[in-house]
DNA sequence: CCACACTATTACTATATCGCCATTCAGCAA
DNA sequence: TTGCTGAATGGCGATATAGTAATAGTGTGG
């Protein structure tokens, strides 16, 4: 087995698949809501700024991605993080983006002018 | 400043933009090549099925992105990785998977026939 | 049953991007 | 300069998907 050389493709396009979901603001910001509690899809629709048709579907897209759980309660369906994984992911980014804002503030200080 | 509903657009933009660059199979196979050893783009072409003109792309985007850097050496141009923490991510990521297969097996195991 | 509220789905447009081909650019040697 | 190799760029077709409007499905109360 040649492991090495292409980790298999499936394997690599498995990782794409999930590094894909987590590649939309909208779905971040939900998963940034449900962070903070539960909500209904009503409830995102009102705290995120898009429609109902659009939560929904990226709601869909998070729960077959296995990032959330889903629980009916009466008409509403209240979402949940299923994968606390995902804030990891997210906190290394957003350091990342942090060193790198610092890196450039230094480099602009360094060069006052023109 | 209502920095806990929105967490501010532009911010989740920015994470979002270098998930995506993570999102596909082809950069991710160019990062694992790059694990082991820097690499000229001749030499990528060879170990990624891909013609040059892909290569080089996908090593812009990178670049762009801040996770390689670069170094002329003669008439070729050596790329390396400059933001390790990329394995980091790949690793959360790919452990996931393993346990999604794991108890995708389980329930396989649970249900005999039928 | 009916009316209503919440959620999911379908069909569509607009936009983005991967991979390719052809071309151009850059460095090196004869 | 010319010729050659390696790398980057512009244009193109095919594909994918975010967001929307309209519709369908589902549960609840009257």
């Amino acid at each position: 087995m040649d492991s090495s050389v292409s980790l298999d493709r499936a394997r690599l396009e498995a990782v794409a698949r999930l590094f894909k979901v987590l590649a939309e603001p909208t779905r971040l910001q939900i998963l940034h809501c449900l962070h903070e509690q539960p909500c209904s899809v009503m409830e995102l629709v009102e705290k995120v700024a898009s429609k109902q048709a659009n939560v929904s579907k990226q709601l869909g897209i998070l729960y077959e991605a296995g990032l959330l759980a889903r629980e009916r309660r009466g008409s509403q369906v209240y979402y949940s993080i299923r994968e606390t994984m995902i804030f990891d992911l997210c906190n290394l980014v957003c350091n990342k983006l942090r060193r790198d804002g610092e890196q450039l503030a230094q480099a602009f200080r360094a060069t006052p002018e023109a």
